[in-house]
DNA sequence: GTTAGCACTCGCCGCCCTTGAGTGCTAACA
DNA sequence: TGTTAGCACTCAAGGGCGGCGAGTGCTAAC
């Protein structure tokens, strides 16, 4: 993709760029009048005109009918997004709002993240959508197997940074519990510090000489366990919000919307995808899915211990209010780092 | 409540029934030529006529406007659903489907009722949701205490049905990974056959005549424990369903309804309060809540080992098709019931 | 290069009229 | 006495029409 600043000059990137903040706020069409009276650039409407009509020819406004204002073009969100941007600060009553609402005495990873989607969709009014931290990249430092009846345990497994997670599996119904408890020990002591998926590889070779006749049931107790560890889970919060923009109001396009956000699959490949970019924005068709063609998606990254563990993020109309979302996101990424930092040390 | 039947001679319930079930299909206004043609009875319009202007006083039928046709009151849906209703038997098919959707190979209670709401949610077309099984009623088997970092721990709690339940709690930091063990060892020792919701009372005592020194440290743990799994969770699936409905599409109206949905805070109230009746139907102002007003929920409870041990349900339009819910909640309480009965033996 | 002026476009809104589904009443009929 | 045909009446929905006004593009003048 090519940049597209050199297109433009200063004054149609002015024109256009208050264009789209207009178009943010309204949801209708913006006419020149509307432009000479908003930037404050001393133009008349006639001017504007031309160069609107300009900026339509090079694609990045489309007029709804003649006598209509115009609209940003996805090509127009995206120049604006990647240099336009006011990139706004929160005010002091938004960080305020969130220092308050984002609980630091909560000691669950869990509810620490259900909180931040919480925070997010209320700031910002869109859906929001948090993945909760990834297990492949982190190490274990635990592994605990609790006999629940005749065949199944449950699976807990604790990283080094302290984020837990677990699971059903099946074992062989001729383990008693003592054997469970003992296989248990045994894999914490072989698998610490080492990351899941490397377990099978790695270390199964190793447990398969110490065990013996179990070996065939351990290997598969830990496949299982590996398996159930890499789904990955994403709390969504505030999918109804988009019944407050008008481009919505029409109840097929609400429910094709909404379905696909309540099934999570695109957005959790969205975050996935974009967990190692700090930050990403997809704009319209730039979302490979025919039901959020008319949406956006921003996402950023938070860390603990330094590294990446995970990605939250945005889902509304392409009319986004990027300036605001971006700077909440950026903020709460900061924020959520800060807590698991601490919770999890 | 008294009952309505002695009011209404056998040709009124007749011509009632029939209104409710066009109304239920079409939502639209019922007139007399409808009806007159579609019930059997042989009667002209005009006697259909005097017939509904009775039922209309009797309150049993409300008009839009003058040249509309009837609705049903919200009276009639009651009788219809204590009195009238074809207690409609599944299809072959209907039967079918539930078998080849509900996985009996699945091992995790918590993955079968996912599934559960799934379907219901996707036979009905309507917002389902369940209730998984609710610990307060259910004996202890073990509880593990599961060192996650200095400070906290989580709880993984069994009981005897084999319905599992976990939580993150804190410790005293001066507790060493060997005492979390020895600890955990000993709450599983006094506990097992207890009620969860009795432990506190009951065995504390002993348990603080054992351990001298930890026993504020246990104390506050097991409360901790207690307090966390006393919280139920209600799955929610096909909210967005209620946007194929007529009634919905103003979008403040779908907007209040999904959001009330989301929050899922009536919804479980409904559901924890229906916890001992078999199947239970509150039919639009019966919610006491100003959102659901125009909204019935059906519930059903299900069981394991003679016992139950949790509700589901369905929310939709008060022009619901009762008795095809009735059927498929019914036939799926059983299922679930079955399935769990086999899987928590 | 900028702007005022002007003719033109076209969606929106309110108005009116027609249509048709449905009602309630009355009178006749079995 | 219950049932029914007939009829006048009501009223929402839908189609057609005209005015309004926001907005455009072109032209000519500054």
């Amino acid at each position: 993709m090519s940049d597209n600043t050199s297109l433009l000059d200063i004054r149609k990137m002015r024109i256009l760029q208050a264009i789209v903040d207009d178009y943010i706020m309204t949801a209708s069409p913006v006419g020149s009048r509307t432009v000479s009276k908003r930037s404050d650039m001393g133009l008349s409407p006639a001017t504007i005109r031309n160069e609107m009509s300009d900026l339509t020819e090079l694609g990045f406004l489309e007029q709804p009918h003649t006598s209509a204002g115009r609209i940003p073009s996805e090509k127009a969100y995206r120049l604006y997004v990647n240099h336009m941007m006011d990139s706004a600060k929160l005010t002091d009553e938004e960080a305020d709002y969130i220092k308050r609402h984002l609980d630091t005495r909560v000691h669950e990873v869990g509810e620490v993240i259900r909180q931040t989607a919480r925070v997010l969709s209320d700031m910002t009014n869109y859906t929001s959508m948090v993945l909760v931290p990834q297990f492949s990249s982190l190490k274990v430092k635990r592994i605990s197997l609790i006999p629940v009846s005749d065949g199944t345990a449950m699976a807990v497994v604790v990283t080094d940074t302290g984020v837990t997670k677990n699971a059903m599996i099946r074992i062989p119904e001729s383990l008693s519990p003592d054997d469970v408890e003992k296989i248990s020990k045994l894999i914490t002591r072989k698998l610490d510090g080492y990351r899941l998926s490397e377990a099978v590889e790695k270390v199964l070779p190793q447990i398969r000489s110490e065990v013996g006749e179990q070996a065939d049931a351990v290997c598969e107790m830990l496949e299982d366990i590996e398996r159930s560890m890499s789904e990955t889970d994403v709390e969504v919060v505030g999918a109804s919000n988009i019944l407050d923009y008008p481009e919505y109001s029409d109840a097929a396009k609400a429910r094709s919307f909404l379905t696909e956000v309540e099934s999570g699959n695109y957005l959790q490949k969205v975050l996935t995808d974009a967990s190692d970019v700090e930050m990403s924005v997809r704009i319209g068709t730039e979302n490979d899915n025919p039901d959020m063609r008319d949406c956006s998606v921003v996402t950023v990254t938070y860390k603990a211990g330094g590294k990446n563990i995970g990605t939250m993020g945005v889902v509304g109309p392409t009319r986004m209010d990027y300036g605001k979302v971006m700077a909440v996101l950026k903020y709460l990424s900061s924020s959520l780092s800060d807590i698991l930092g601490k919770l999890l040390k």
